[in-house]
Parts: C-alpha cells; structure tokens; sequence
DNA sequence: CCAGAACTCCGACTGGCAATCGGTTTTTCA
DNA sequence: TGAAAAACCGATTGCCAGTCGGAGTTCTGG
C-alpha cells in the first residue's frame, strides 16, 4: 500500500500552524506556542508538544535545550518551504504536462487580483535577467 | 480530529493514474483502464474499480452506464484540475504571505529550465493583455 | 535538601483515507 | 438457462495527524 510514503513535505493543520508561529515570531518553547495557538483551540500543550516533536523528525524545526527546556525554531525559512511543497505537488501533478501547471499558476494568480499578476512578471523578468540567486 | 478534511483534491498515487489515463486516452471503462495501469502493477481490477469508484464520489469522474458496464470519463480536464490542487496548497501556504508564494513558484519554473521561465513569462504577458477567458 | 512545578518522552486511541481484495449480486448474451 | 462479465459491498492493512494521560527528569524556591 504505497502512496503518501513520498508525501513528506505536507503538513497537517496543527503542524501548518505551528510552524506559522514560529515564522512569524521567530523561535520559542512548547509553552509559548501553545499560549499563541494552542489555548484557543481548546487543546493541551502535550499535543502543542507532539506537533513540535514530529515536526522536528521531520526535520521542519531544529532545537536547542536552553536550560531543562527545548527552544524549537523553524529549520527552514517560509520562502524555502513554499518551495518545497509547491515544488512537490507540481511534480505530482506535471507528469510531462509542465506548461499546464504554468497555466494553472497563472490562473491562481489572476484569480487572486491583477496586481499578483504584476508581481509575478516582476519576478519572472528579474529572474530571466540575472540567473543565480537562492535564500 | 480535523485537519484533511477541506484536503479533499489530493489524490492518492493510483487515483492520480487513474485520472491520468482518463486526460490522456479519454473514457473507458474499468477493463481498459486496468489494462493499462492496473495490470503492470499486479492489482486486480476490483481494485481500479475501487479507485474509479472513489474518483467518483469525489466528483472527479462522471459516469454513462453503456450496456452493462460503466464508462468513465474525467469530470474536469486536466487544467481544470490542477488549478484546483493547486490553488489548493497555496491558499494552505499563502496565508498572507501570497508574495512568497509566486516567487516560490518562479523558483520552481526556474530549476525546472530557463524555458520554463520564457513560457511563464508569456503566459503572464498573455493574461496581462487580455483579461477573461478560460477553458 | 526536597517538594512541587515545569518539562520531556512514550505509548495509546481515535478518525480518516488510500490501496487492495474476496465474495455476492446483477446483468448479458450465446 | 447458465456461464461470464461487471458492479457492489465490506473487510483488512498501513499510514498519518491530532489528542491525551501518565511516567520519568530537571529545576528552583523555601
């Protein structure tokens, strides 16, 4: 029974959340998540703690014992993640159908305004300009 | 325990397959598809009939009962569905941060050959020019 | 020094989904 | 009408996320 075994990369809904948390407020223990995200969902820090620890094997947060606790951090930067996620599904979907999942792209983003459009031009011509460059 | 449940677009591998044959060969029924896919895998076709069934509560595939068999076609073409799935994981990914998300894209196109990155540009100048028009 | 707070770890359970079959019923048609 | 082809149903297996409870471990303040 195969299938997900290569599905690594994506995350459940809790394990989405708490790596959000520590995009955006930079590292921080099992308590300092929990009071951000978990309290309000009604559920206890052990299982803040278990998405932490599978995110950890998982390799998305790395950790560091501070005193008798683990300061966790995001292993990797949102911008790196994005990539490796779209990038996953993308080679799902593209099997030799490449320029169909460009097409959907560009759907999306003109579904999300004419300005996301834009943008993208803007990278795309920045990008075809000076190859190299990753974060 | 939620977390999948607004997931529903993603497939497994052998509904991916499935849906695959479906785009490129057109509809068939549960012998033709098994003959193609199926067999080399060494599953029954009760088994791709379990994945066209699937598929089909899901509303992915439609379905004409002919004599006494049933023909399978997608319900959505190929770029149909990957917009789906896609727009899919960037609205998980993009919360907020929508910028992030095209430039992983570009990223993407990129690593994918600079030719990639000529046709997302046109696809973009296209959309840019003439807005409105789908499959 | 020690009790209790604060943590971590481990294991269990639940729910859900894909894959895979086997067995049963239904439908065809020679 | 009876064998063959198909559809349907339900069970099993494996895996994964979410959620805890409880059992150790480590601080820390009195």
């Amino acid at each position: 029974m195969r299938a997900k075994a290569q599905t690594m990369p994506l995350l459940g809904e809790l394990e989405l959340a708490v790596m959000d948390f520590l995009w955006k407020h930079g590292p921080g223990d099992v308590r300092q998540v929990h009071q951000a995200i978990g309290s309000r969902r009604r559920i206890t820090s052990n299982t803040v703690q278990s998405a932490l620890k599978r995110l950890h094997d998982k390799g998305l947060t790395e950790r560091e014992k501070v005193s008798h606790a683990y300061i966790y951090r995001a292993a990797c930067s949102r911008a790196a993640f994005h990539t490796r996620a779209l990038g996953q599904v993308v080679g799902e979907l593209s099997q030799g159908e490449a320029d169909a999942v460009l097409a959907a792209f560009v759907d999306i983003a003109e579904r999300a305004g004419a300005e996301q459009l834009e943008r993208l031009e803007a990278l795309v011509a920045a990008r075809l300009n000076e190859p190299g460059a990753e974060p």
